[in-house]
DNA sequence: GGACACATGTAATACGTTACATGATTTT
DNA sequence: AAAATCATGTAACGTATTACATGTGTCC
């Protein structure tokens, strides 16, 4: 039984929480999350779908109530299982590892800019920070009595991962006042260049 | 100009880093990360190059001395601009806010387990992070020579994640003795169940 | 000169995104 | 009843992953 995906784990977990919902319900709780990670398309979650209930991991029973020809799904006792494989230990590395961070990734290549913008990317990325822990703060207050325990812990996992990075911005600010000079811009013949960093 | 993805603008920092490089030298970079982010499959490379040189932001040059048949990419003064609109202001909504993170979204779903399994993610949880931690950080020492300030940063950046993950952790632990019961597993009838959770 | 890592690719496959299409329900 | 929004999809497209295929230098 291949593993779920990040959005199918999170599908399978939603579904159970619910009892059980529509594809629109699922959909839903991506929207309405402040993370951008879940987008919460509907080219991604309706497929989805269908996929786990081929793969026996939910089922669906036609909504016949007054509603639309929307389906019902629910967890199935292999799905059940699976979701709880996806929550146990042991956590794959990619899991517990170093979390992606576009912007850490841009910091790396800040050496190719002339000093003068690399401080106004610290303060555009500091100022954009700042704006969503505004955001994350709002809807954790806004939210607190619909949560689970879990989910609020989540946000604040998530709020604490912005108070970290806004700190480390702050380090990088100081830096770059003692930083060197940017590298030249082509790389062509004109080899003579002093005290360059990092090419090859 | 179509803004690049997130490993094509990392490929052009770092071809620009280099001078000029190899599709395997760029491999080679990721594969020797210690995010696991970073794949550096040689399907995702090889195509991305093409890829760029077909829309004109690298040029290769085959590699006539004493080589196989690669070739060296430069970038164009087309990608070179476009590799300074990727790391400028304004910084889109989604490389600002909150980082992705499995490890988040999963202790969003530790309601499912009974309690004494939430005990054990999280210790795993904890392990495998400061193991990572520990990788990051001789990661860090091992290399401090051969990189740019940047990118000693960005380490210290991806440590310092850890380390604030490694706090929201300890301080779930805490929250673990005061929780509540698991929810019920199944949304049926047979309602009669108590307190079991994950037969199925 | 055989083994093994280095280096360069290709093919099949799966997944998510954007954009579009359409019916159902509610609002004005 | 027209407009807006809710809800359910579908199609085209791009891109990453895994697995495979193959040539090339090095070392023992």
């Amino acid at each position: 039984m291949r593993p779920p995906s990040e959005l199918e784990g999170a599908v399978l977990g939603i579904i159970r929480q619910a009892g059980s919902c529509t594809a629109y319900a699922v959909r839903s709780h991506f929207l309405a999350s402040p993370s951008p990670q879940w987008s919460g398309s509907a080219g991604a979650i309706y497929p989805l779908m269908e996929r786990l209930e081929r793969r026996g991991l939910i089922r669906s029973k036609a909504q016949t109530a007054t509603r639309r020809n929307g389906r019902l799904y629910s967890l199935t006792p292999r799905g059940s299982r699976l979701l709880a494989e996806w929550l146990a230990p042991p956590l794959p590395d990619w899991v517990v590892g170093v979390p992606p961070d576009p912007l850490r990734t841009r910091v790396g290549f800040l050496g190719i800019l002339p000093p003068a913008e690399r401080q106004a990317f610290v303060a555009g990325a500091l100022a954009g920070v700042e704006a969503h822990m505004r955001i994350v703060h709002s809807d954790l207050e806004r939210r607190r009595a619909d949560r689970s325990p879990w989910e609020r812990l989540t946000a604040r996992g998530a709020l604490a991962m912005l108070k970290a990075r806004r700190a480390w911005l702050r380090l990088a600010a100081r830096e770059i006042g003692a930083a060197p000079a940017p590298a030249p811009s082509r790389p062509r013949k004109g080899a003579s260049r002093q005290a360059r960093d990092r090419r090859d």
